[in-house]
Order: structure tokens, then sequence, then C-alpha cells
DNA sequence: AGCACGCCGACT
DNA sequence: GTCGGCGTGCTC
């Protein structure tokens, strides 16, 4: 017999991170189950909370009397299943979060109870009080109730025991209904019916006839009944009443994509490479395989054909797939791609939808009407049943990782999905991350390589590379005369241009306007940051400072500064270098409204431009083939960071952004404007060489001891009092220096690159190591042990091989 | 997190 | 003397 729920409460804190014993009162014993969302009173004053039920006992594991129960279910049926309550474990374990928090995560933000506080009357008040804080109603709430009434009158009338207080949980997952009709009689008897009508009896009449005609157990909305046959709902009503119909509610979807047809596609034929990859995802699928695949493919290598058919494989033998994609290329493109070939089959979630679209979408899923599931980061928890292939595309893309907590990696939990559920994942992405590539070199992943490009006789455009230290000599903007020219060329051809401005890491360095020369940390292989409130130069990793220099220390030049320009200002200066050129500028002041993303690209596609010239954004997944030239106007700017992945960004977004060139038949060019042209990661953007930039940026981690050849984890404490913070984690940092083994590191402690973000001081160390058995242990001690400092106003964040060291 | 309990300062 | 400030500890 079913009498206890084990239940994880909505309170976020080390002490409450563990399930909670609760009564099953008699009324729920029979619709209660696992992945139960409920209402429960909790903790002295017993203010009533969402839980999550883990597990249901039929013995009390301690005295039963203290025992409180379950004041409401929330829920008709679970909503997670084992799978995923079994991962949100091993999540809260890996990434040190509360389980609260990622079960949260797992579930669209609708299902996130909010709370209210309620005064109600339990007894005879003066009437002036009364008056005063009822203001006739039966009850109040609490935070309107405090404008009229102090707080300490309050307490006393509740200690007195003339209010109570009523605590409310509310979840907004509305379900969107629509009211259909069926019929109730058998036609016959509609016919015997008929006969009594009276003569003036129109509506009736007419309502009669119809249902005569409509079939047995078919179902027409009462809407389109109401409209096509011109009835009112008087006559509905009464002829429910008379028991000739009945009417019935039935769910709807908000779909977005509901007034667009799509056209129905076929699988394009595959080059030999294309074939070999699939057979290998294909043959994995058949054995049940968990195998990782790493699919490495230039740009235009035709990565999303092989995807595609390797999802209609598994839709063929009964089961589902999930592809997730970066935000920021989940373009209505690629949306219609998956669309046209699968259909009704595809539950779309990104970013774009409502808060209740996304919720529709995930109903959809969970209900096992959706099949394939399209997605960002977050779509990695989709409610499939019976996966049998997960898909993560550009799967470099730092994106991937949350940066809040749970600080996820959804690459890390589609592996875990597919060994759950022993099916193969595919990794694609021309230029994968290091720590994918070394993985597929030990064979932990198997590699599966896409070298040439898929549409017939389409080579890899032409890379340029312009020296900026020279062309800035020439010209006081920021376009060099090659670019200009080539811009001047392809308009005249009736061709367009994608122009891209990077902003990452914008003026947070300082750059040698005439040899490029950047100041690195002498310890650190890494540039210095410029910090404007000390006045100095700090490298993030040691702490190193010194001071701003005033010269290059290198060829003692006097143009020495801070480095980045805007998006208007570039608009500005291509405008009155190109009059007649019709440009769109793309960054986040133009694309802040929703949809005007989707429009500005649209208007692009449709030639109403002739230059596309954005940020980041334009790098991803745009498919246009009449561009054949990118401009990239300053490749420096990522490459400067304090961070060891510059160079793999800097590589990957060349890449990437080079590969909109020349995606149709005619020839594509990219020009690359520069102040570092001989770097590495610049030089091998030009053939696309991913395999021997691996190689370099191979040897240079292994040198200066990063990932892939050490894992790391950052910890950060941070604070209102900025000594409080600073004192925290040089403990934090010494207690982790003896409790862990011997080749572990600790750098730092270090300030964050923006010491205070709002009004909080931040502090880091990162934690570098192959092997560290000591590690979780360690790690979960902090968190208890800091308990005390948390609740006064301390902060720990332990980030597990973060994405971002600044 | 948020609630109760408990121990000290500034008022009627 | 009490009211009410915040620090401490606990939550099935």
């Amino acid at each position: 017999m079913d009498k206890f729920a084990e239940i994880i409460v909505d309170v976020p804190a080390m002490q409450t991170n563990q399930p909670f014993t609760y009564l099953i009162p008699e009324e729920f014993r029979q619709v209660v189950s696992v992945g139960m969302r409920v209402e429960v009173p909790f903790g002295n004053g017993n203010r009533h909370i969402q839980g999550f039920i883990t597990n249901i006992v039929t013995e009390a594991p301690r005295v039963t009397d203290s025992l409180k129960a379950i004041t409401n279910i929330l829920d008709l049926k679970p909503v997670l299943n084992e799978e995923l309550l079994l991962l949100a474990d091993e999540m809260a374990q890996k990434t040190y979060s509360f389980k609260i928090t990622c079960l949260q995560t797992m579930l669209p933000s609708v299902m996130r109870s909010s709370y209210k506080k309620w005064i109600v009357k339990t007894a005879e008040i003066e009437p002036d009080i009364d008056e005063q804080l009822f203001k006739g109603l039966a009850e109040i709430e609490w935070d309107e109730a405090l404008e009229s009434i102090p707080l300490s009158k309050l307490l006393s009338l509740r200690a007195e025991e003339k209010i109570d207080l009523r605590y409310e949980v509310l979840t907004k997952n509305k379900i969107k209904t629509k009211k259909v009709i069926k019929k109730k009689m058998t036609t016959m008897e509609l016919r015997e019916v008929a006969k009594s009508i009276r003569a003036n009896a129109k509506q009736q009449q007419k309502l009669c006839a119809f249902l005569m005609e409509f079939a047995e157990d078919s179902e027409i909305s009462l809407l389109e009944l109401m409209q096509e046959h011109d009835l009112s709902r008087a006559a509905i009503t009464s002829a429910e009443k008379a028991g000739w119909l009945s009417i019935e509610e039935r769910e709807v979807y908000r779909d977005p994509y509901a007034f667009q047809s799509f056209k129905q596609d076929t699988p394009l034929d595959l080059n030999d490479e294309q074939d070999k990859a699939l057979a290998e995802v294909i043959k994995a699928q058949d054995e049940n395989a968990a195998t990782t695949f790493l699919l490495e493919g230039v740009t235009g290598s035709g990565k999303t054909e092989v995807y595609l058919q390797a999802i209609s494989h598994v839709l063929n033998k009964g089961k589902t797939a999930i592809m997730l994609v970066p935000e920021i290329s989940l373009t209505p493109q690629t949306v219609t791609r998956f669309k046209k070939r699968f259909g009704a089959d595809v539950a779309v979630l990104h970013s774009g939808l409502s808060e209740g679209e996304r919720y529709d979408e995930w109903r959809k899923i969970e209900r096992n009407e959706a099949r394939v599931v399209v997605g960002a980061r977050s779509a990695v928890f989709a409610p499939l049943e019976n996966i049998g292939l997960l898909i993560v595309d550009e799967e470099h893309e730092s994106s991937y990782k949350q940066d809040e907590t749970p600080r996820y990696h959804a690459r890390d939990v589609a592996i875990w999905r597919s060994q759950y559920h022993h099916c193969p994942v595919i990794l694609g992405s021309a230029t994968p991350s290091l720590e994918s590539r070394a993985r597929a070199q030990k064979n932990v992943y198997q590699l599966l390589p896409l070298t040439k490009r898929a549409v017939a006789d389409a080579v890899l455009p032409k890379v340029e590379i312009v020296d900026m230290r020279k062309a800035i000599a020439q010209t006081k903007n920021s376009f060099s005369t090659e670019l200009i020219q080539k811009l001047t060329e392809r308009l005249a051809l009736g061709e367009q241009a994608v122009l891209m401005l990077n902003r990452r890491g914008f003026s947070s360095f300082i750059m040698c306007r005439d040899c490029g020369f950047v100041l690195p940390c002498p310890n650190c292989d890494i540039s210095l940051t410029l910090h404007m409130d000390t006045k100095t130069m700090k490298c993030h990793y040691c702490g190193h400072e010194e001071r701003i220099p005033y010269q290059c220390p290198s060829c003692h030049s006097d143009k020495i500064r801070y480095y980045g320009t805007g998006t208007q200002k570039v608009e500005t200066e291509l405008q009155e270098l190109l009059p007649d050129a019709r440009i769109i500028r793309m960054d986040v002041d133009t694309t802040r409204k929703k949809g005007s993303h989707q429009a500005l690209l649209r208007r692009f596609e449709n030639h109403e431009a002739d230059i596309l010239l954005g940020t980041q954004m334009i790098a991803k997944g745009l498919d246009f083939p009449n561009v054949t030239l990118v401009g990239v106007l300053n490749a420096d700017t990522a490459l400067n960071l304090p961070d060891f992945r510059s160079s793999e960004r800097t590589f990957q977004l060349l890449t990437q952004v080079s590969g909109r060139s020349g995606r149709g038949d005619k020839p594509g060019e990219v020009v690359i404007q520069t102040f570092n042209p001989d770097h590495y990661a610049i030089q091998l953007v030009q053939d696309q060489d991913y395999e021997t930039f691996y190689r370099k940026e191979m040897s240079l981690r292994h040198l200066s001891g990063y990932p892939p050849y050490y894992f790391t984890v950052q910890v950060v404490a941070s604070h209102e009092d900025e000594y409080l913070a600073a004192k925290k984690i040089y403990q934090i940092a010494e207690k982790l220096k003896t409790s862990l083994s011997e080749q572990a590191v600790v750098l730092g402690p270090t300030p964050k690159s923006i010491a205070r973000v709002n009004k909080r001081y931040f502090y880091q160390i990162v934690i570098k190591y192959r092997q560290e058995p000591n590690l979780e242990q360690a790690l979960n001690d902090l968190m208890v042990a800091s308990q005390a400092e948390i609740q006064k106003g301390m902060r720990i964040v332990i980030d597990v091989e973060p994405q971002n060291f600044i």
C-alpha cells in the first residue's frame, strides 16, 4: 500500500537539498505517482510551496507523527519520467547545483510556481480595523495589507487568532481548449425527433438535419459548426439539453507555424563521404550502440543532409530523435528544412517562442505527438521516449553551456541520454572543439570526416588576408583599399556581400597600431586586460599586474591604444565610401524587436540590399547563394582576449563566416582584415585547414597545460563587501591546496575582469588537474562549510569546465 | 528562501 | 518596564 512520498521541495538551499517525506492523503492515493508536481506545507510557518515527487514508499523511514501531508496535486500525470529524474540527480551532482534547480530547468518555465500569501479573517475584528484592512473583502493579499496597516498590528491580530495566513501556489500552465460537438443519437433516433420539431424552429431543423448527415464518432468544432452552418449558440445548447449531441473540451496547440504550409521534400543524393558517414551512424543505430560520432565537415559539406537522413532512419524504426542547434542558427531556414522533411512530426523549441507556445510544443512532445525535436540548449531535456538518435550541430558553440546554475553542457547531457537509450549521438562541426576532436583522436568518439563541399563543383572560397598595420597608414576608417575595391567589383556584378564586425573583447585590451603588439602576461602566455578602475594591466589567471604602457614595448611606437569600433560608425563610413550601396545593419540595436532579425534577413535574401553588415550573429547558418564576398573588418578582437580559447574561437568564427561565401554556383571570396596577419589562427583560415590548426593548438595547450590536456574548474566568490569576497577566495584557495592531490594546480586567486557587477565584487580561482580523486569531496565540503557565510550575503559559484575565463 | 524564536537597545 | 530590531537555526 503506497503511503508516503519523497519530495524535493522548491527551496534552493544546501540544507534542503534532499527529499522530504510526506503523507499521501487517502483521496490522492490512487492518482499520485513519481514525477508529479505537488503542493506541500513546509517549515515552521507551514507556507505552501511546490515540490516534485521523486519516490513513493510504503514504509516511513522515521517517526510518522511529525509527517505532514501533501495538500494538492498539480499535475494529472507525471511531468518528468524516470530517465529525466535520474538525469536531474546526476546533473545536480556533476554541476554542484541544487536538485530542485535541475528539475525546474528541465521543464517549461510556465510550470514553475509562483507564490502568493493571503490574510484571511477567522474571527470578529474591531470594525474600523476590519474596514481598513479587508475593505469589505473576505481576504486580502499580504503585500497589499502591509500598505494599509503596520506589520506589528498584523502580528498582534494573528497572535489573537483573529486572522490567519493562507499560502497560494500558482502555476501558469494553462491549457488552451476548444469546444467540439459529438453526435449522441443515431440517425434513426434523430429522424424520429425531427418529426416533432415545430415548423417555425428553423434553427432546430437545420441542426437536426446536419446531425443526421453527420457521422457517428466524428467531431466538429463548435465554432466551425456555428459559422459554417449559420447556427446560434442557443440552438446548440438546447440540442445538448435534449440529448441530441454532447459538447466536449478538446485541447488545442498554439502552433506558431500553423499558417505556413510546408511542401514535402525528398532526400538529396549523398556523395561518397556523406554516404559513408550515414552508413556508420545507421550501423550504430541498428546495433543499439551508444557511439559518439564526431562529424567533422567543412562548411557547405552537407552535414545537415546526413542528419536528416539519419533521423529518417530512426523514425522508420519507430524511434525518436533530438537535434540541437545553437540559438543563433535556429533560423526559419533551419526550421523549414526540418518541417519540409518530417512535417507535423517536428516540434521546435527556441527562445523566440512565447511561454505559452513553448509549453504547447513541450506538451506535444510529452504526449508522443512529435517524434523529432529541434531546438537550442534546453531542448536536450525534451521528454521524448525511445530516443534513437541525438545530434548536436555546431558542437563547438559555447552557448551549449548554460552560464547560470545549473551550469550544464548540452553536449554532455546529449551523450548521457544516448547512453541511457543505447543509441548513437552525432556531434557535428566544421571546427570541432579541441576537447571533442582530441577524444576522436583517442577513439573515444568515432571521427566521420567530410572534406568536400556538397553542391556539385562548389569550391571553398578564396581567402585574402589584409595587413591592417599597413592599411591604417593609407586610410583613416575601418576599410582597407583591397576590401573597398572588391566590394565595388561585386556590387557592380549584382552580387551581394556580408561584412562582419567582430565585437568580442571590445576595447578591453590595448594594442599597438603600428606593429599589432599586445601586452602579454610574463607568466601565463595570455594577454593582459586593461582595468580602468585601477589604471593597470592585469592578468586574470595569475594576478600579475603592471602599469599601462605609453609606448609599445616591441617597436617603441606611441600609437598603442584601446581597440574597438561600433557597427553604427562603420555603417556611416561605408555609406560614405560606397554612396550607392544599399546596406542592412544587423546588431543588437536593430534586432531587439521580435521578428526583426528574420525580417532583415528576408530583405537581404530578396536582394533589397547589397551589403549585410553585422556582428557575430551573421556568421552562422545563413545560406545565401548570391553572396560571393565576405569581409571581416577586425579579425583580432577575440584573438586578444585573456582566455586560452581565444585562438580557437577566432579560428572557428573566421571559418564559419568564410563559409558564407560562394555557397551557390558562383565562386566566393573572403577578405580578412587583421593586425596579426601572421598569427596561425588567421593564416590557417585561408585553406580552412582545421586539422593543421588542431595540431598546432594542441601543442600549445600541451605546453601551457590547458584543456584538453587538463580539466578545469572555476570557483568564484562574490560579496557586496570586497574585502569579504577576497578573504573568502583566499581561504578557499588555501583549503583546496591542502585537500587536493599534488598534481592539481590552483591558479589565482584573482579579481574578475569586471570587478564589480551589480554592486558585488567577484574573485576567482581556477583549478587545473588531470586526475583528482578528492575533487568532488573537496568542493562539496567547501559548499557545506560556507553555509554560514552564504546566508550572510556571500555567493560561491562552482563552474565545471567553464567556457569563459573572463 | 522564509519563518519562528530569542536576545539586546530606545521608547512610553 | 515593552516594542521591535536583527541574528540563528530549521524545515518531512
